[in-house]
RNA sequence: GGCGGGUUGGCGGAGAGGUUACGCAGCGGAUUGCAAAUCCGUGAAGACCGGUUCGAUUCCGGUACCCGCCUCCA
């Protein structure tokens, strides 16, 4: 069996990966809260994760490995949302309207990441489908005396947890040296944080013990993952800005709650993304939605192709030269699988063991890329296919899809090819060249490859090759 | 202020205490009516300052710069 090797954040090593079941190996990703576009920040995680769920689909077998990924649909913002659409004017309630919001938003999320090649993970759980395991949850640690009700709050009471800042290497004395924080006058301790909240009338509610009110943060995914993958589990991951205190507050509930088992084994974050070597930001102007992207023209296997060339454990860099460069690349694939590759054949085939070792060590994804690029000759066009399948750069009815488009841009070309030889046969004879260079400039301006050689003259469809343009040039 | 991560040739970007990473671009050549494509060849690095070592880009310490978190923003 394929060794994996992940680096894992609590323990600050790379770590040789031992399933808890082989049969059911299981991850838990922090999803979206569903209030808006998700901007391409939002999808490195996705990516990354994504990789290492078809990692794991391949190694341990696809019917055993289940991937959770959850959806927050309890947050001020959508709430926002929702009362501006109310405030312009529509008629329905609020509680509607922010359904509304959280369905389109997830429908977006879908179509989003699906164009980026993510595969669906085997459950997306919404936070208020699981209010009541969260309310369970929260009266246990009270129970357990790791949580105090005062004025409508339940409050963890984080003295109450010896590990906690054990994954963020922090201590809990230094963060109060140097906090900011407010203190709210409910609390015992200004790290408590917490775990359920009043709400007001108008706003979501659900009633408790407490009272009506909604659920803090991060009790959200320690109840969530309990009642999807068991008390204990094989890799958390998100991004690095979770980790605190996010994932510290999860560990510290969920340790709480099941004390007896180790709550996630191995911790994962990715890094942060930049933009043009700077912080993506609404202020700087730099910001922008997957969607955004994809309406400039920029096809999802490109950017997955950039997300995948840097280490997910570095801070990557989204820049407008990387994009061209991979979509220069991602067209030579589509080039030689379309001239030589057999997609049928390709589906037949096993992805190559040089790409699974390079992903097995810590999900090394630009190793793997070097692999799948060197694949160049007309001998491994179908296993070229394979790998882009694997890695998700495409889905075989997407490669199908724009090898056809290739494919037939190629027998498009054919009557100027011979057009264009004729031309050629008579300059040849004649020495004026002219009529020759005026058609190669119009194919040129079509996105056409003119290749004169001894052996006659080839056309190929280049990146924005145009069908239409070449019409026009008649 | 506290905690964490990063800094590799023009650009992207790895691994490894000592042997060419690699890709793209560049340059030289072959080829071409001119090109393109292809092939062959080739220069170029490890932010800075110290330390450990026979030897460090790789380990340790410090400095600078960038980024993240500490404020329910991935």
């Amino acid at each position: 069996m394929t060794e994996i090797r992940l680096s894992n954040t609590k323990t600050r090593r790379k770590e040789v990966f031992t399933p808890i079941d082989p049969e059911n190996v299981r991850m838990y990703v922090c999803g979206p809260t569903v209030y808006d576009r998700a901007h391409i920040g939002n999808a490195r995680p996705v990516i990354v994760f994504d990789v290492l769920f078809r990692l794991l689909r391949h190694v341990y077998g696809a019917d055993h490995v289940t991937y959770v990924r959850n959806f927050t649909d309890v947050d001020d913002k959508i709430n926002a949302e929702a009362q501006r659409r109310k405030d312009a004017g529509d008629p329905r309630s609020l509680e509607e309207l922010i359904r509304e919001r959280t369905d389109e938003t997830i429908r977006w999320y879908h179509d989003d990441m699906g164009a980026l090649g993510n595969l669906t993970p085997s459950a997306e759980p919404r936070a208020t489908e699981y209010i009541g395991q969260m309310i369970a949850m929260i009266a246990d640690l009270i129970a357990r005396g790791h949580a105090y009700e005062k004025e409508g709050h339940v409050l963890f009471r984080v003295r109450s947890y010896e590990g906690y800042g054990k994954l963020s290497g922090r201590s809990v004395d230094d963060m109060i040296a140097g906090a900011r924080v407010e203190v709210a006058p409910f609390k015992e301790d200004p790290m408590d944080f917490v775990l359920w909240k009043p709400s007001t009338d108008d706003l979501p509610g659900w009633e408790s013990p407490w009272g009506r009110g909604r659920p803090g943060w991060h009790i959200e995914c320690s109840a969530m993952s309990h009642e999807l993958l068991g008390d204990s589990f094989d890799i958390h991951g998100g991004g690095i800005d979770l980790q605190f205190p996010h994932h510290e507050n999860e560990i510290a509930q969920s340790m709480c709650s099941h004390p007896e088992v180790e709550f996630a084994r191995v911790w994962m974050h990715n890094e942060m993304l930049q933009v043009e070597g700077k912080k993506m930001s609404k202020s700087l102007g730099n910001f922008f939605t997957v969607r955004d992207l994809l309406d400039q023209g920029v096809s999802g296997e490109v950017i997955r192709f950039v997300y995948l060339s840097t280490h997910y454990s570095k801070p990557m860099d989204w820049t407008v030269e990387k994009a061209v460069a991979a979509e220069a690349k991602i067209h030579g694939f589509i080039e030689l699988v379309a001239m030589y590759g057999d997609l049928e054949e390709a589906k037949a085939l096993e992805p190559e063991k040089a790409v699974i070792d390079a992903l097995s060590d810590d999900l090394n994804t630009h190793a793997a890329l070097e692999v799948i690029s060197k694949m160049t000759d007309a001998g491994t066009a179908s296993r070229l296919a394979r790998n882009l399948v694997f890695i998700g750069l495409f889905t075989y009815e997407r490669l199908a899809e724009r090898v056809n488009d290739y494919r037939m841009g190629l027998a498009l070309l054919q009557s100027k090819a011979v057009e264009l030889q004729k031309l050629r046969d008579e300059a040849i004879l004649s020495k004026d060249f002219s009529r020759v260079d005026v058609f190669k400039e119009m194919l040129a301006r079509a996105n056409v490859s003119v290749q004169m050689t001894k052996t006659g003259v080839h056309l190929r469809p280049e990146m924005d090759f145009d069908p239409a343009k070449l019409e026009a040039l008649k």
